[in-house]
DNA sequence: CACTGTGAATGCATTCACAGCG
DNA sequence: CGCTGTGAATGCATTCACAGTG
């Protein structure tokens, strides 16, 4: 969708679109950058960068040219300004992300009590599951309600991000209310594909899918 | 490592090394596979099978092919058939993994709760906790152990993967007596790149990054 | 005829390699 | 010098397109 296909000569913005897997990475720039300035390190070269995370120096510098210019010839990027420029630009700056939980399960609790949440910038409006017994409880400061008000509670308190754990019969029912109540991204714990309108963004954490995929080279390597 | 760069023109077995993405979509259709056998369809067309799955026909027959050739010209897949050869080659056919837990916390509690995992025979059969309150509990069915003990279950249970659900401050040392234990790949769900021997399989789950990475589209796009 | 299996083409992401800058 | 930023080269994964088959 939306093609960014503009002429590359004009040289002041980033051009090309970054790819998922670097927008990815940048959260993992943002959090070591957090935590060299936590060391009081002025500045830091790729190469070091990329030592950290486990990358290389010429990915690490492709990765940051799509968003701009940050470094100085000869001695690095400058720790702080680099870490507030990615910040902002991750939009996890000056800015919070409202969020809700649909099911309040084993795995449900632990994303509300997930500390890394709110530290960022998520926080949990809302909670729904599906069983009365839960209905009305207190989970990590936040009010269960019943999953019919859902849509409801998504639309009043302005709702940015759902996540999805519950189990895979109802998901796609879930979905649809967390899209009816106008959420724009939607992340999804229940191993089933998801339907979606184009204009919510989807991921999908498939636990299952991490253990299987171990499974197969472990078999495979004897 | 163990580059199976045998010649390709003996038609019999697999030719080239399926890429990880491949690998995990062996899972997917797996699930859908069972998910047909009880409806008791007798064949799929690899254009079913993709559409079920939000794929195109083209990377399902790409990415069955890599492990041989399972499909008749004109009908497409015998269902049963195809399913009962991928859970083999996934090596969850006819046998158990052994997994243990480092961290009995919210997280921790999600996965042991996971009947996911039981299902497709993986069985944790070690848990531990660095709280001493926790350790002797008993948590769905597994007793709770000092993390001191890691190593020394980890061996004598024969573990095959460790799941790591403790704090970033303690995820390596986990991870090296998960090793020194002698797993053979490690889930990671700490936020934190772990360093491991490169005999050891890596997965890394990080929860903090799907969310920030849904923030910076939604940062985009106004 | 409907479908598979696969060379060849395409499209991306990563890496190389180096001009240019402080 | 040491380092960035980036064209060009490489290496993969996906898609196309079609010969071949039951």
């Amino acid at each position: 969708m939306a093609r960014t296909n503009h002429r590359s000569n004009s040289r002041a913005a980033a051009s090309q679109v970054a790819s998922e897997a670097c927008v990815a990475r940048l959260s993992l720039y943002v959090r070591e950058l957090a935590r060299l300035e936590t060391q009081r390190v002025g500045y830091v070269s790729s190469r070091r960068l990329a030592q950290q995370l486990g990358l290389t120096d010429a990915q690490v510098r492709r990765d940051l040219s799509y968003f701009g210019q940050f470094g100085t010839s000869g001695l690095g990027y400058e720790v702080q300004r680099l870490h507030e420029r990615l910040t902002s630009i991750l939009g996890m700056a000056d800015r919070t992300w409202n969020v809700a939980l649909a099911g309040v399960g084993n795995l449900g609790s632990a994303l509300l009590a997930y500390r890394g949440f709110q530290e960022r910038g998520f926080l949990f409006r809302v909670a729904v599951d599906a069983d009365p017994q839960k209905v009305g409880r207190l989970v990590q400061g936040v009010e269960v309600a019943a999953v019919q008000r859902l849509t409801e509670l998504v639309r009043r308190n302005h709702i940015h991000i759902g996540l999805i754990a519950v189990p895979v019969a109802s998901a796609q029912e879930v979905c649809d209310q967390l899209v009816a109540g106008g959420v724009r991204a939607i992340v999804n714990f229940a191993p089933a594909r998801l339907e979606v309108p184009s204009s919510v963004r989807l991921r999908a954490v498939d636990l299952a899918i991490e253990l299987e995929s171990l499974a197969f080279y472990l078999a495979r390597n004897q």
